[in-house]
DNA sequence: CCGGACGCCTGTCGGC
DNA sequence: TGCCGACAGGCGTCCG
């Protein structure tokens, strides 16, 4: 489900009402995720005062005194806000249960989400040690795109959406952005030219922080920490309209598979 | 080092 | 209606 618009989306949610409060406790209903959940994460949470909740790629980080609980919410992952002893639907695999009287629940159908608790700030945590640049900060810019390619054969979609390129792009903001560049998505990312790959940085931050503002998008399940889902669907421009015309020239868009990910894409507009 | 393939899961949808 | 394969927003790991 969620790239990083729709982490970020999540963030924005949940930090309010959760920033400063105390975990009174965690309720572990499935510790199958992507990686088991500590058998000993209830106890080690118990009873602290989460400070903030910031995001480094697509990974929630829930800052507690000294360390770090890093939520990644997988490919299904939602987190919701309810009301303490709300019944759990299917797949609530984790509670945070704050003293407030609310409670953070984790719901994961296809369980491609984890949670660990890191040390420090969880920048050393093997997870995020050898992420990229953040898409909207300082270091990433069409140089650092250019110079990393050189050289490389790997197509430039499969290129932007490894994470230590840059992080936080998947599948849909990664076709939106190649579409917006004018960059056919299977082109090789080291025969992309420096001033097509400032278009292409250009335009991978224009589309997330547009998406960002939109809430979102929601294909089928996304929904916020409040439960409203995001709009952005309806700005999306090649994402799932394989078949349909271009906006831009008519021409209908087609469907190819770069690195095993469906891609669609206008053969007038990218080359 | 690089790049491609695979696997982890469940739910949904289209075709027969 | 039922079954079955394909596919889905991610990403770590393995292998050549």
């Amino acid at each position: 489900m969620p790239e990083l618009p729709e982490v970020e989306t999540t963030r924005r949610g949940v930090a309010p009402h959760v920033s400063g409060a105390t975990i009174s406790d965690v309720v572990v209903r499935d510790h199958r995720l992507r990686w088991p959940v500590a058998e000993d994460l209830p106890q080690r949470l118990r009873g602290r005062q989460v400070s903030a909740v910031d995001r480094r790629a697509k990974y929630l980080l829930f800052r507690l005194d000294g360390d770090t609980l890093l939520l990644h919410l997988g490919m299904s992952g939602s987190l919701r806000l309810v009301p303490a002893r709300t019944p759990p639907e299917p797949h609530a695999h984790l509670d945070l249960v704050f003293s407030h009287g609310q409670v953070l629940r984790f719901t994961d159908p296809r369980r491609f989400g984890s949670v660990h608790l890191a040390p420090g700030d969880g920048g050393s945590h093997p997870l995020l040690a050898r992420l990229g640049p953040e898409p909207l900060g300082d270091g990433f810019t069409g140089e650092w795109l250019y110079q990393r390619s050189r050289g490389r054969r790997q197509a430039v979609k499969a290129f932007i959406m490894d994470a230590a390129t840059v992080v936080g792009v998947g599948n849909i903001y990664a076709a939106e952005a190649l579409f917006r560049a004018g960059i056919h998505p299977a082109r090789a990312a080291g025969r992309v030219s420096r001033r097509r790959y400032g278009e292409l940085a250009a335009a991978v931050r224009a589309v997330l922080a547009e998406a960002i503002d939109a809430g979102g998008t929601t294909l089928r399940d996304f929904v916020g920490s409040g439960g409203r889902p995001g709009y952005f669907r309806q700005s999306l421009s090649v994402y799932g309209r394989a078949g349909q015309p271009c906006r831009a020239c008519g021409a209908p868009l087609r469907l190819i598979q770069v690195g095993q990910r469906s891609t669609c894409y206008c053969s007038g507009c990218q080359r």
